[in-house]
DNA sequence: GTGGTCTAGACCACG
DNA sequence: GTGGTCTAGACCACG
């Protein structure tokens, strides 16, 4: 069962916690394709947060080609398709990426330190990542 | 002679940029215990910065313990160095990295180029991978 | 100078009237890259329009690439680049085309009444479609 | 024989499909003047869809004068036609059709790439566009 | 029941 | 001064 947890009065705004979560719910396989995700007003209820801070959230997911809506039925998780150029892609990853390596730096992690720790982490979406192999 | 540069019109704010600068300084040896820094005004001035956004990042050095006011004399770099325990760093290194990982897969990235990605980013800091290493 | 109008009651949306006049501002030549356009607070007042309506406008033309905003000096005309691949491209215009073409179709307009009024209407565009010819 | 065809979980709503294609089969000779359309109950249950949507589609076909209620006889195709000015329906398609090619411009497409795109688009009107040609 | 839009107003970050 | 986020609540469209 997918479930979504939120912290408030912290750094990260509500509507980028759910959105990442949800990203995260997707490419670990928690969520397939056509899977239902929990409508605007019953996540809304549920994380005792308003409905539109929800619907910023699945808004910014349906842009990212991430999840769909029907008609009045909700928002189901979309099949994968390629929306950015390459360019726009290692656009955006650069902007992401570059505060959280300064900050590693500032954390005193050296370069193979950092480059091990992703590569940790990325151990996460092993699925993901393999699913052109044969 | 330190020197700090900052982009304008980016996403980073202008007092982030100015923090991270003096801690990988710090960090990487550019800046060396006791070691003066400017001034909040002649670095407003140098800068082309309304002085409260200096002010401001100085302030989050001193929290930090990356520096320390005396007197009437100016800022200089402090001794304290390791505020966290290497315990915290990870946990702020994955919470900061999850979302932006998340983000790359969506994005259509693999493991593989992630990695290579990172390292090139990383090339900014140079000298910053080869402080710990005899 | 740039003036923005609205129409209330109607059937669009006032976010989408606002987005659709800033494109069209910029494609007709009539706003120039590095050109501001107005604050958030300042056309909320101006238009009798909640703020919120207009950040939503401002943010959609962020996500396309239309402008960028700049560090609390407010939002300006970004250079153009191609942010969609191919394919998506295509998808966005023939979503937003075939429920016009229906109407048209259904108001009695032929084909050739339809290409000829489409290609009427492009004509006030047609700095921007020349741009680079030499 | 007169058939609806409806896409769900697309982009444009059920109701909406249904008028548009009543009246395009009107528009392009499939339906004369007097003919019998299905009834709202059996059209629901053909298109297993809510028997309120089609009653919502017919209601708007009898507002705009496409077809007529005869008392517990049923809908049937109706002999008004021209509800508009010409100078009204250039009026609505250039309200519909600007905010479309203004989003053409700004996705990269030249004048010629977009008149190409709107022929495309048009056959699947193919019979619409010789109904007034001798 | 589903989602979409908008308002009035608050509080915060940045400069 | 700039923009960003969020709430509480309303009203609408679609089914």
């Amino acid at each position: 069962m997918f479930q979504v947890q939120i912290t408030t009065g912290g750094d990260a705004p509500i509507f980028r916690q759910i959105v990442d979560q949800v990203r995260v719910a997707v490419v670990t396989g928690k969520l397939s394709i056509g899977d239902p995700i929990p409508s605007v007003r019953a996540l809304a209820a549920e994380l005792v947060v308003n409905h539109n801070t929800i619907a910023k959230a699945y808004a910014q997911l349906v842009r990212d080609g991430v999840i769909e809506s029907q008609q009045g039925r909700g928002y189901f998780v979309a099949r994968k398709r390629q929306i950015y150029t390459q360019a726009e892609c290692n656009r955006r990853l650069a902007a992401a990426l570059d505060p959280v390596l300064s900050e590693a730096v500032t954390l005193g992690f050296s370069t193979d330190q950092i480059l091990a720790f992703v590569e940790k982490r990325l151990r996460r979406y092993a699925n993901a990542s393999t699913t052109k192999d044969p």
